[in-house]
Formats: C-alpha cells, sequence, structure tokens
DNA sequence: ATGAAAATCACATGATCATGTGAGTGGCCA
DNA sequence: TGGCCACTCACATGATCATGTGATTTTCAT
C-alpha cells in the first residue's frame, strides 16, 4: 500500500524576491526531517494558500515588506485561522516598531535575513519548539523594553493563575486529572474548571500545547 | 471551604543518619513549593512506608549504605510498585558499581551527599523534570562508559523506533493522534498501536509521561 | 531459513479528556 | 458597593485516548 500524503512537515513562506526564495530553499533543505516549503509572494497569494490548504502549514515565514499589502495583515489572518502553527516574521532591516507589531500580530519570532544560514536554521527549529527566537540585535532591544507598558501587555495576554500554574506543572510531570484533583486537594470537576480556563487564555486545545505555551512563557518551570 | 489534604508534594527518604535527615530537611526547605519530607530509617521503614501511603511518594531518595538491607532492594522495591515515581540515589562515596547496580534496579539519578547543597537542590529538580541527574565526579565516568556492555544495554531498554520517535515528536508538538496520524500519513490504528508500543517500553501511561521520558533518553528533541 | 522486531491495519471497549453551562464563595479595587 | 476575577463545585455529553487482541508484511540479523 502506498500513501499519497508524503511524510515530512510544510512550511509557506511569504516573499517576493526570488533570490530570497532560492536562499531559503537552501536552507529547509539542510534542516533533517523534509520539509516541503511552499511560497506565496504577494499577501493575497498567501490569503490563496491559505484558503486552500487542508492542512494547516507547520511554520509560516512572512517577509515584512511585500508589495501589496503589509506583511502584518497576512500574519494577523494566519494566526487568526491557524492559532497554533509558529509564525516567523524574516525582514531584511530590524526596526523597533515593526518588531512590536509583528509580535502583536501574532508573530512568534523574528529573524534578519542577513543572519548567518545557520542561526536560521538554529531560529527556525527553535520557534518549532515553541521557543521565541530574536535575532541578537533586537535581543538587546527586547531587554531594554522589559518594564515598559507595550510589554506588560504581551505579558498579561498570558496570565496564568497560581492554582493553574499548580495544575499545569502537575500535568507536565505526567499526572492524570485524577492524580492532579488529589494532590492539590480539590475536585475532579474543579480540575477540568480550570484547565477549561487555561486552555481559553492559552488559545490551545490539549495539554501538550498548554505545556508547551506556558513553558514557552515562563509560567511554569 | 477547607481541605484536609495540603497541597504540595511529598517525598521519602530512605536515610539512617540523623545528621542527613535534618540536613535534607533544610535543601527540601530551599525548594519553593510545599514539600513534607518523611524518612525511614531503614530498609524495612522504608517497606512499611510503601505498604501504608496512600498515595505515591513524589520523590524518593535512598542511601546506598543502610544498616539492615541493601539499598538496592529498596529501590527495586520501589520502582515495581510505584515504577512513575523518580527515585534519586544519595550516597556518600562514589562507586562505579554502586552506580550501575541502582540505575539498573530503578535509580533515575546518583548524587553524593559531598555536593554543595544548590546542587543538590539542582539534581532534585532535574528528576522531577524527567531527567538523570549525575555528580560531576560520575558523569565523567558515564562518558568512559559508552560503548561499553553494560551501557548498551541501558540504551536498548529505551529502544525507540524511528517511526515511534516521529510520532512522539508530533505529539511534543501538541498534536491530536489524528494529527499526527495525517502528518505521518498512516491511519490512526496504527498511532495508536505505535503509542501502545511506546507505552510499554517507557512504562507510561500517558502522553506527557511518554514525551517526557522520551526527551530525557534523548529519543526526540 | 527462521525468528525477532518494526510497521501497518482492524475491531472493540472502558477510561479519560475536552467542552458547555450554571452557580456559589471570597478577595480586591475603583 | 458593585463588578471583576480566582477558586471551587456539579452535571452532562461528545471527542479523544488507552488498552487488548489479533493479523499481515517487510526487514534484518542470526
Amino acid at each position: 500500500m502506498n500513501h499519497p500524503i508524503p511524510p515530512g512537515q510544510s512550511a509557506l513562506m511569504v516573499e517576493d524576491e526570488s533570490f530570497y526564495q532560492d536562499y531559503f530553499k537552501e536552507v529547509f533543505s539542510s534542516m533533517g526531517s523534509q520539509w516541503s516549503l511552499d511560497f506565496a509572494d504577494t499577501g493575497a497569494a498567501a490569503d490563496d494558500y491559505l484558503a486552500r490548504c487542508q492542512a494547516p502549514p507547520d511554520l509560516v515565514l512572512v517577509d515584512l515588506g511585500l508589495p501589496d499589502t503589509s506583511g502584518l495583515e497576512v500574519i494577523k489572518r494566519v494566526y487568526q485561522q491557524f492559532s497554533q502553527t509558529p509564525i516567523i516574521v524574516m525582514t531584511t532591516f530590524s526596526s523597533e516598531e515593526s518588531f512590536i507589531s509583528a509580535i502583536r500580530a501574532g508573530a512568534s519570532g523574528y529573524l534578519l535575513k542577513s543572519e548567518p544560514a545557520q542561526n536560521l536554521v538554529a531560529g527556525l527549529q527553535q520557534v518549532l519548539q515553541g521557543n521565541y527566537p530574536v535575532s541578537p540585535s533586537l535581543a538587546r532591544y527586547l531587554f531594554r523594553l522589559s518594564g515598559s507598558p507595550v510589554l506588560k501587555e504581551s505579558n498579561t495576554a498570558i496570565h496564568i493563575s497560581p492554582r493553574e500554574a499548580d495544575l499545569l506543572s502537575a500535568l507536565a510531570k505526567g499526572l492524570s486529572f485524577a492524580q492532579c484533583a488529589e494532590a492539590m486537594g480539590i475536585s475532579l470537576n474543579t480540575v477540568q474548571s480550570h484547565i477549561r480556563n487555561v486552555y481559553r487564555k492559552l488559545n490551545v486545545s490539549n495539554q501538550t500545547q498548554a505545556i508547551n505555551k506556558a513553558r514557552a512563557a515562563g509560567a511554569i518551570t
């Protein structure tokens, strides 16, 4: 029996310059497991792709600086449609405003195309593991930002309460709901109530996703 | 409403010397969340504890060098009864043979009491996260050991096949069984078949535990 | 060549999880 | 003091997972 659906993972890159299209083909081919990398050269093409694809892409790369639409719009739409798909901004110039806007729109990473190829690969793998890779030149800026109102907002976006964090930690150790309930001294109903709220806050729909997001946000160790 | 069952976690330490009992009380009190640390000063006392406790301890520390029974026997019994509870060896002298025996018996970590207290805390937290902490002086030995038959055995003890690793990686990203099936180009039945075999091999009974153990063993990234 | 293990599928069933709705208590802050 | 939120619980139901049994094919090492 043969299978029409190939194994491996699929990525979409929203990028108009053919030079970078070729460049990233190479980058992806050096990433180990079989990746299929599709391209959309305009925001409209990206919308088209999103409307047609039967399965959500595993990763979306967006160039900020498209001819027709702002790349930010693409990010927003991808995030709305596939909130679990990591979105990474690949841009030529680093701009502090566009960085904040991209993160707000739903991007999980922000890398400069000028990075060495191996750093790009590392960044892509980071984002696939639920981390938030940022090019070093912007990372410095991030540190300065902590404490400023703009980042405070993104922090409160993930707002796990103490009990919810307890529950996530217990689940992360591999406990079942019933075991968590006993360990926390509450009923199974309450555990379900907590996890329901966590899923809503984190915009996920199962334990593993919740644990991943909470870990990435530093809500649990 | 108040709850008779306190929150926090419970640990059992099999240790006969009162000096170390007091010492580890302090170590645990510096570990953040509320820990209740019980002691058994002999192998028989440990058996007694295991027979009586209604919930499995979250962590077991065993001193190799008890008066009546070998600490190894305690490890074996704990592991048989609560295969998911991490067991960590706390010993005074480092011996290569006893290290191997302890790992064979089911221990997840091997620390020297002579470690600085903060290293002990770090080690305990490591083992709770599914890792296998080993004191540096023994780690060197471990490296020398790689390639020798004895460690090959422990490696084959965790023997995840390529497809099983694929599945675990997909699950670790937060995919459901159905999504994994589609991504891997196989049927839901096959996914269930794979995960059943993984659970058996890793001696676990849910996704999170499997992901934790596989990560700790390096079977998945 | 024979056995072992991997990989694939089917069928079945009980356990657990995910999700919705509703509701009571208590704390904190404007 | 009124509203917001955390925390707790109950009841209910469909989806998903966990587990058992059994079977076929391929591959690989003995």
